[in-house]
RNA sequence: CGGGGUGUAGCGUAGCCCGGUUAUCGCGCCACGUUUGGGACGUGGAGGCCGCAGGUUCGAAUCCUGCCACCCCGACCA
C-alpha cells in the first residue's frame, strides 16, 4: 500500500479513485465496467440497504423480486421507456456455446442457439414488472400495490468510474400502482422525502429537494422528483430519484382495475430508485486528503481500539482493559473492535484507520493503565484527548452524535458557501468556472434556453427545488419572464 | 463510440526511441533477531508467460499488427 494519497488539490479525479481503491471499498475487475465492491464497501453498503430497507417498509412496501431479464417485446411495449435506454441495453441472443472445433480448448457462441427472441439485462425493472402486475391487480381492492426491489441493473456506459458509473451496479427499485392520480403523486413525493432524510439524517449529506426538468425527467414519466447534492470539488451528485409514471405503463401493459362503482380504469404509478452511486456521494461529501471519513451510521467500526505494549506482561494488562471497555461500548450499541493484531506497529494502524474513515479510534498503553486514561482521537477533526476511565464510555457514545452533526453541519456549510445567487449569464459564466457549486438562477422555462446553457457551460438545471424563491424575475439568457429561480451546476 | 495515453513481481517504477549477458530500483511479502505512544531496523530469502495473441528477426520487454483492460478529453448517462 502506497503511503500516501494524492490530494484534492492536485487531482480531484485521481484522490477519488485512489481513495475507493485503498480504502478498500472497492476495486475494478477483468469485466470492462463493472466493479468488485469489498467487503469493507459491502459492509457500509449493507448498512445503507438495512436503514432504507427499514424505511420503506415502515411506508408500507414490500420486497420481491423479478427476473434479470426481459424479452425485447416486452421492454419495447412502453415506447419512451425503451427510447430512453436503448443506446444502453445488454442483449442475450444465444444460450449456448460449444467447442471450437478450429482451436481446442476454446469455445465458440453456437450459431445453432439462436434465442429467437432476444433478452435484453434489465438497466431498470418496469417493464417486467408493470407486465407483472396486469395479473395482480383486478379490483381497487388490489390496490395501492407497493413493491421494492434490491437488484443488480446494467446500463452499458461509455465511460465508468467505480461507484459513479459502472456497467452494473446496485440499487432498489420501487414500484407502486393506485387508484388516483393523487394517491400516486403523494406516494412519488413520500418516496423522495424518504430518500432525502435517509441521506441527510444517516449519511450526513445534505440535499436539494425537487422536480426535474422536462429533459431531464426519466423517459416514461409524468414527473420526476429528485435530491440533489454538492460535491466537494463544486460538481453536483444526484442522490436518488422518484417518479411519477401517471398511467403511461398502466396503458402500455394494460393494467386497469374495477373501480367502486365498477367502471375499468388503468392504475397509476411510480417508481423509485437509489444506487451504489450513493457509495460515491458518501466518499466525495465527507472524505479528506488522509482518506475516508464515514459518519457513525454508516462505519462498519465506529471504534477501533489500538493497544501499546512493550512485553506479553503488557500486552495482557492493556488487552484486559480494552477488552473491559469493549463489552461497556458494546452495551452502549457501539460498534468496536479490538485490533490486537501483533503483526503491524500502532503508528501503521493509525494510519490504516484513518484512511478507512473509522470515526474514533483509542489507543490504551502503560501510560494509561498507570494514569487511568484513554487517548481518544476524532476522524472528523483529526483531534486526540486523554480522557479518564469515568468519563471514557460516556464521551465516546457522546462522540458518535456529535461527529455525525459534526459531518452533517461541515456539508451544509460547504453548501451554503458554494450556492451562489446570480443576475446574469456573464456572472454565472464566469463564477460556474472561478467557483463552481449549485447556482440559483432565473429561466425561463424553455427547453431551448436549457441546452443553450448546457452547450456553452456544461452545466445543467439539477432541480426546480420546493423550497427555492419563488418570486418571478427575468431569465438570466434571454431576459424573458421566469417563473422561480432554478438550481444549475455541472454534474456527475 | 471518436481522440490521446498507459499496461514490466501484490503495489509503484527503470529499461523501450537506438533489439543482444542473469530485466532495474523502492515498498510490500517470507524467516530469524532486535523493536512497539504516528507508517521500525538489521541480516537472509522468495516472487516475473515484460497485458494477451500473432508477426518481423539468428535474437523481441524493446519493432509491426490485432485484441483486452485501465486512465484522461469529447458525445451519452443515475
Amino acid at each position: 500500500m502506497a503511503k500516501n494519497l494524492t490530494t484534492r488539490e492536485e487531482d480531484y479525479s485521481k484522490w477519488y479513485n485512489e481513495l475507493v481503491v485503498k480504502a478498500d471499498l472497492a476495486e475494478n475487475s477483468g469485466v470492462r465496467g463493472c466493479m468488485v465492491i469489498k467487503p469493507y464497501g459491502f459492509g457500509i453498503w449493507e448498512r445503507m440497504q438495512a436503514e432504507l430497507d427499514k424505511k420503506f417498509k415502515e411506508t408500507g412496501h414490500s420486497n420481491a423480486y423479478f427476473p434479470l431479464f426481459v424479452p425485447k417485446s416486452m421492454f419495447e411495449a412502453e415506447e419512451k421507456n425503451a427510447e430512453g435506454f436503448a443506446k444502453e441495453c445488454a442483449v442475450v441472443t444465444h444460450y449456448r456455446l460449444k467447442n471450437d472445433d478450429e482451436n481446442a480448448g476454446k469455445l465458440i457462441v453456437d450459431p445453432n442457439a439462436k434465442l429467437e427472441e432476444e433478452l435484453i439485462v434489465r438497466p431498470t425493472s418496469e417493464a417486467i414488472i408493470w407486465s407483472t402486475y396486469k395479473g395482480w391487480v383486478q379490483s381497487y381492492r388490489d390496490l395501492p400495490l407497493l413493491i421494492n426491489q434490491w437488484a443488480n441493473v446494467v446500463r452499458w456506459e461509455m465511460r465508468t468510474r467505480l461507484f459513479l458509473r459502472t456497467a452494473e451496479f446496485l440499487w432498489q427499485e420501487g414500484h407502486t400502482a393506485h387508484t388516483t392520480k393523487k394517491e400516486a403523486i403523494e406516494e412519488s413525493e413520500r418516496m423522495m422525502n424518504v430518500y432525502a432524510d435517509f441521506v441527510q439524517d444517516f449519511m450526513a449529506i445534505p440535499v436539494v429537494k425537487g422536480l426535474k426538468t422536462e429533459s431531464e425527467r426519466f423517459a416514461g414519466a409524468e414527473e420526476t422528483y429528485c435530491i440533489e447534492a454538492l460535491m466537494q470539488d463544486g460538481k453536483a451528485l444526484q442522490a436518488g430519484t422518484s417518479h411519477f409514471l401517471g398511467q403511461n405503463f398502466a396503458k402500455a401493459f394494460d393494467v386497469k382495475f374495477a373501480t367502486k362503482e365498477g367502471k375499468q380504469e388503468y392504475v397509476w404509478g411510480t417508481s423509485w430508485g437509489v444506487s451504489t452511486r450513493l457509495m460515491g456521494a458518501l466518499v466525495m461529501t465527507h472524505s479528506d486528503d488522509k482518506g475516508l471519513v464515514l459518519p457513525p451510521n454508516l462505519a462498519p467500526d465506529q471504534v477501533v481500539i489500538v493497544p501499546i505494549y512493550r512485553n506479553d506482561e503488557q500486552f495482557d494488562a492493556v488487552s484486559e482493559a480494552a477488552n473491559e471497555l469493549m463489552a461497556a461500548l458494546r452495551a452502549k450499541g457501539v460498534r468496536v473492535k479490538f485490533d490486537n493484531r501483533d503483526t503491524h506497529k500502532p503508528g501503521w494502524k493509525f494510519n490504516e484507520y484513518e484512511l478507512k474513515g473509522v470515526p474514533v479510534r483509542i489507543a490504551i498503553g502503560p501510560k494509561d493503565l498507570e494514569n487511568g486514561t484513554f487517548e481518544v482521537a476524532r476522524r472528523d477533526t483529526l483531534t486526540k484527548e486523554v480522557l479518564s476511565k469515568d468519563v471514557i464510555v460516556d464521551h465516546v457514545v457522546g462522540l458518535m452524535d456529535e461527529i455525525q452533526n459534526n459531518l452533517f453541519a461541515k456539508a451544509i456549510d460547504h453548501r451554503t458557501t458554494h450556492t451562489t445567487e446570480v443576475e446574469s449569464y456573464d456572472e454565472f459564466k464566469e463564477l460556474l468556472e472561478a467557483k463552481g457549486g449549485f447556482f440559483s438562477a432565473h429561466w425561463d422555462g424553455t427547453i431551448e434556453t436549457e441546452e443553450k446553457i448546457k452547450k456553452e457551460t456544461k452545466a445543467t438545471i439539477r432541480c426546480i427545488p420546493f423550497d427555492g424563491d419563488n418570486t418571478p424575475g427575468t431569465c438570466m439568457v434571454t431576459g424573458n419572464p421566469s417563473k422561480r429561480r432554478v438550481l444549475f451546476a455541472k454534474a456527475y
